[in-house]
DNA sequence: CATATGAATTAGAATAGTTCTAAACTTAGA
DNA sequence: TCTAAGTTTAGAACTATTCTAATTCATATG
């Protein structure tokens, strides 16, 4: 199993104990947390870890490939471990984030997951380039 | 055709010259304009308009179901004025953001839209309930 | 293994977007 | 016309994020 200094170095980022911190509490975490939630939880390990330092640390990892932010609502940026292709799903009543397939994307699949999970709306954001950008 | 003022009495909302003005800004304005650029341009012809006011006006007249707050970056909010359903296209280099047609669901449009706009990233957000708040 | 150098961390200030507040004003209905 | 409820205003307050400058740390090299 790849340990967190393993990741950072093959990476060419140095190992710090905060940068090794903020990936394990994020490894396996599902939850897609915010920052300020990642910096309450480290903050136990490290209380002199500065929120600077988080955003620093997601905004690195993320640049590495190692972690990804999601768009999901406008005023907070939520950081997701999970790096692979895909999609998410926000529930309007207790506000999780829970990860969708990304083959959702044919209307097939779409209409069974919103059998299987009440989707009350679908929204698609598309990046590249418009036509007199190309 | 339906003035500013017809669309706020069908909705019960009192005609204010803001309002009105927030919404013939709006009207026809297809390039998703944010709260300050909305701000600015209306202050023109109300030079006491308050920031408050519009953001005041932009969320009644999105819970009457006149605009629709768009969800494509984590920083700024962004208001359309076109509120029938369809997805969104940000490009990467301009910032320009355009309508996309809904059904570009299917995996066969979003092929050909690819194709024609150089999409490198496609976003999708659902919004429901999940298992256990159902 | 000591050390120099560039990188990372820190606390707090600064900034941007948005919401809140309380007073003044306007709309719409009686 | 008068009144009550709703709207607007300026600015304060709040939240998320970025910036700054000083300090500390990681690591490559000798």
């Amino acid at each position: 199993m790849k340990t967190m200094s393993t990741m950072l170095k093959a990476n060419d980022l140095a190992v710090t104990a905060q940068r090794a911190a903020v990936m394990e509490f994020l490894h396996g975490n599902t939850d897609h947390p915010s920052v300020d939630t990642i910096y309450k939880r480290v903050k136990k390990r490290f209380p002199y870890i500065s929120r600077a330092t988080v955003y620093n640390t997601v905004k690195t990892l993320t640049r590495a490939g190692l972690l990804q932010e999601v768009l999901v609502q406008q005023d907070k940026t939520r950081v997701d471990s999970n790096v692979s292709r895909h999609h998410h799903f926000k529930c309007l009543r207790c506000g999780r984030i829970e990860d969708v397939p990304y083959d959702i994307l044919t209307a097939k699949h779409v209409g069974e997951h919103a059998k299987s999970y009440h989707v009350e709306e679908v929204r698609v954001v598309m990046e590249g380039r418009c036509k007199q950008c190309r």
